[in-house]
DNA sequence: AAACAAATGTAGCAATGGCTACGGATGATG
DNA sequence: CATCATCCGTAGCCATTGCTACATTTGTTT
């Protein structure tokens, strides 16, 4: 008895770092989608948005301008950097990849739209790529 | 200009409590496949499959006592209760079949397993059976 | 029984992301 | 230009999940 178990595909040793990642990924995407749809992006956008405090927003904000994924200036609108930009486009892209995927596999808008927000993150290339393919066959 | 913009499907508010019911979810999970392939579960079993140190997991299995997804005693095995054993089972079966789907979707076994742990989480009843009709309708 | 190794607990620190309360900055309006 | 509402920053609290370092318990091995 007591041999040992292999551990994990993915260790969880970094679950807070993943989280952070996630974190900046939806933060990107979403300043990206406000300047689009508003012309600019506010502190208050943010957290209207994710339904969060200003306060949550203004601190996770000053992080990812840390991190250099967007500037900020005290009471002056947020801006993607080239970086955030890069990583904005792609969450984007990957975020509808999804969402159309789980449409076309039979799941109704709504929580197609819900679970594409959660599954989005854990996606990998590979699997991005299956489900492209899963969607080009339909047409 | 400045129309306010539509809140996300899924708010934001409940980061934290939904993060704590993804360890809950993983948890009760590692604890009974630590029992069926050892025997028994410990604090250090869990710390390894995990790899994280045995303090985090000392700290989590204490909450889900509080919570009443399993029992412990100081120094002692870790089993599950009634409730933890349900919630272990719902989650055991959801991951099985998200893993099954990838794997049919096209995607090699290694990223299947990589991508399911992160995947499982997010997937609601109605996704889990869009993916058992599609599994069903290969056979 | 003593001594030692392994397992577990406790203390205390950091990072992240929630919050309220309060105060200062900005911009619109009288 | 004074006032006022809105926006935003800071202080400071909590919970969760990482960690190291140290103490204690348990069980094995002389």
């Amino acid at each position: 008895m007591k041999d040992k178990v292999r551990a994990r595909s993915v260790p969880f040793s970094q679950t807070r770092s993943r989280h952070a990642s996630e974190t900046a990924e939806d933060y990107v995407e979403a300043v990206m989608e406000l300047i689009e749809e508003l012309g600019e992006c506010r502190v208050l956008d943010l957290a209207r948005y994710f339904n969060v405090s200003h306060v949550t927003v203004s601190r996770i904000v000053k992080r990812l301008h840390d991190e250099k994924f967007l500037y900020t200036q005290p009471y002056k609108p947020i801006v993607l950097t080239t970086k955030g930009t890069k990583l904005a486009k792609r969450v984007k892209e990957r975020h509808e990849v999804v969402l159309a995927f789980l449409i076309a596999l039979g799941v109704d808008k709504t929580n197609a739209e819900i679970d594409s927000e959660g599954i989005e993150h854990h996606v990998g290339a590979k699997t991005l790529a299956s489900m492209k393919r899963f969607l080009k066959k339909l047409n």
